[in-house]
DNA sequence: TTGATTTATTGACAAATGTCACATCAGATA
DNA sequence: TATCTGATGTGACATTTGTCAATAAATCAA
């Protein structure tokens, strides 16, 4: 449990032991059922969480129309949280609930600001996460400005493969922002 | 000049006039005209940019169609540049133009890693910045899979009223991932 | 197993958006 | 001024995608 955490952080910057428990002791476990909620929308966001076991969707619910639109899928290795409430202090707009039975690490904001204080590796570990959070979000906006449907699923299938038969195909639509029908019918024309 | 990115950079971290002249040491201004080509596709992609003056477009042209698809506008207290070929050291995908003439003040990665490693301001100026980009993308793409064609456009004059007479609507509209005429259509009818 | 519930598929039709063609308008420039 | 050029608006029609309804298939719990 520790090791993935530490083998994620150690991607970016290599800690020593003492370092790395020192880290540690400031994430909180925290263990969650399928169905789940881990943030609602209107609560208030303590923590972030990286993702140690299981799968989970970030979405929101269009107030007319009660649609539910997913922005994000988390599995292994992912962090997850409603980061504008979060870093903001604000009440979360989002949701996020449990596709699969759940292991996941937490920490609090004053938590992660202290560590990236006292650590320089750690404020830096932050800093090139972020970033590559960034880069891969803008990809996929990419795609979706410019992909139809079916170059949009496509595109899916390359970059998730693993999550094509973990995540029932109504989510999966919902994260294209097409209907399950269009969804379906693409792979059989 | 200076005093843009000094205000920009202060807004999360507070320097001494030391500390940001030797940051500041490190930028090198540039000037460009209106049409001219800050980056293009295949390009090495040596700089990230702040934008002191002027309006620039980020934009992919898909190679089939040959359509272009603008994922980003830059005005005044932006970045631009291709950041996974920036990070990566990998040739660009994407081109970005100038809408305007442009003043810009470029510092290379290895740079900005130093400044990063012997300034625990600056790389926490990077951080913080980093998740901001994040999350602004981030309802960007909430927007772009839940809201339709009309959503789109009023969400982006809520967010940028000021950039709506300053943009040609063709270019608008690409950012909205919609065609000129549909967009023409929806403030009329 | 059995029944209940969720998930996936398919047809018929409606709505949204794209495409093409052409007209108009404003600003730049010779 | 006259003439470009790029930007914008609009009609007619094609295409894509969504919606609703019905059914089938898969999954889960008792």
């Amino acid at each position: 449990m520790s090791k993935m955490l530490r083998d994620h952080i150690e991607a970016v910057s290599p800690l020593t032991d003492e370092e790395f428990d020192y880290v540690f002791s400031y994430f909180k476990a925290k263990k969650l059922k399928k169905h789940a909620y881990l943030i609602q929308a209107g609560d208030t966001v303590q923590y972030e969480y990286f993702v140690v076991k299981g799968c989970l969707r970030a979405f929101n619910i269009d107030e007319k129309t009660g649609k539910e639109f997913i922005y994000q899928f988390g599995v292994e290795d992912w962090w997850m949280t409603d980061r504008e409430a979060f870093f903001k202090g604000e009440r979360a707009t989002i949701n996020i609930s449990c596709l699969e039975d759940c292991q996941l690490l937490g920490i609090t904001l004053a938590d992660r600001d202290k560590l990236g204080k006292e650590l320089w590796k750690y404020e830096h570990f932050l800093q090139v996460k972020a970033n590559l959070g960034y880069t891969s979000l803008l990809k996929r906006l990419q795609i979706m400005i410019s992909g139809n449907a079916r170059e949009r699923y496509e595109q899916f299938v390359r970059q998730y493969p693993h999550l094509l038969n973990r995540i029932p195909k109504t989510y999966i639509a919902s994260y294209l922002g097409v209907s399950r029908e269009t969804l379906s019918r693409l792979y059989h024309i």
